[in-house]
DNA sequence: GTCTATAGGAAGATAGAC
DNA sequence: GTCTATCTTCCTATAGAC
């Protein structure tokens, strides 16, 4: 096989990683496979990683930079607040459908993270990172629309995260895509209420 | 070891599975440290189960219904809407906070049989099953309480059960009960504003 | 750096004595 | 029904020739 930088191949094993894992589970992914999908040998992964636990390391890292980065550029398509997060929405969503078993893997990962011992911390990074990118896009989200979130966007930021998370893995295990479009509705209302929207409508009536 | 009915040794060991399971997580579980949790002998295992894969179903079978049985009791305690709503909701939470890994367990067994061949069913009934208990339960709440849910209560049950495990999961990654309570207070005022109550009360103010 | 061969250890499942 | 011993398979990781 022709020469190769061992960062270079750390970093083709990654890409191959993700590819099988989101393919076969992250309890089902070998490094026999890993190296098979990258056409490399055996031998040739342990001295690029020190172990089977380093490689999934780095691919949490990898992957949860890619996240969110599909909804950024609606923020720059329109300053209308309730289309802004109708759009942001539906932009999540498509990204979603696109490659579920790739949002599917993500899940795993935290879990397989949650435990392993001494992991949990990558555990936590992870989400410490969605709520960071979730928190920066509300701000941005209300700069471009021009208003203020009701709740601090702390607490939004993680309350949207979890709705966000909840709606996609219900629809993974369902996939009842016409059904989370509504549950998708349902958050976008809540959101344009928290955004100051639509004050006078009353969301229900009591009886009698 | 004691003659013990082929039936009664499956109860028993359904039950050391979900200790074990819990304790150690899905992937890392092995039917010797099962049998062991048993108490009993290697060879038990498979005259009482054909295969681990059968275990597994059983086992997700007998822990779908522990899910939410902690709250509806509560429905008998006041007929306060608002009170109702947070006292639910309050209730849930004690129970996830005094058993967290059972309940990391409900996520990684729908996991698990998403990757299983032929078991997604498993988990659409899982997940079937809590809808239904959640949709009764919205029904029940909407009764005594007497008012009506201004979404379908098909969609609010969905969408409910979405933030719940949304929450708890975020809680389960990073363990900040005080933010996870925010959220939940985030939720009940959500569902609050469902149940028609709090009309004239605006989220947010609009900026300029 | 690259590759083959293999060590060394679990795992699930079974055979067969009692 | 019960239990021990073992089969078979598959894994991660390493040793060592090139």
């Amino acid at each position: 096989m022709a020469r190769m930088s061992a960062e270079q191949r750390r970093e083709l094993l990654v890409q191959a990683a993700i590819v099988v894992m989101a393919r076969d589970g992250v309890a089902h992914t070998t490094t026999r496979a890993i190296v098979a999908e990258a056409d490399m040998q055996i031998g040739v992964f342990h001295y690029c990683f020190r172990s089977k636990e380093e490689l999934v390391l780095e691919v949490m890292r990898t992957i949860s930079t890619r996240a969110f980065e599909a909804v950024g550029e609606v923020l720059t398509q329109t300053s209308d607040p309730a289309e802004l997060i109708e759009r942001c929405i539906s932009a999540y969503w498509q990204h979603i459908e696109q490659d579920p078993l790739q949002h599917q893997l993500t899940y795993e990962l935290t879990q397989y993270a949650l435990r392993q011992p001494g992991q949990q911390e990558a555990a936590t990074a992870q989400y410490e990172h969605y709520i960071s990118s979730m928190k920066a896009f509300l701000d941005a989200a209300a700069e471009v629309g021009n208003f203020t979130w009701a709740t601090p966007v702390d607490v939004l930021a993680r309350f949207v995260l979890a709705n966000v998370e909840g709606i996609t893995f219900q629809w993974l295990v369902n996939r009842d895509s016409e059904m989370a479009h509504q549950l998708l509705v349902v958050l976008a209302a809540h959101l344009e209420r928290e955004a100051g929207l639509s004050l006078g409508a009353p969301a229900g009536q009591r009886q009698t």
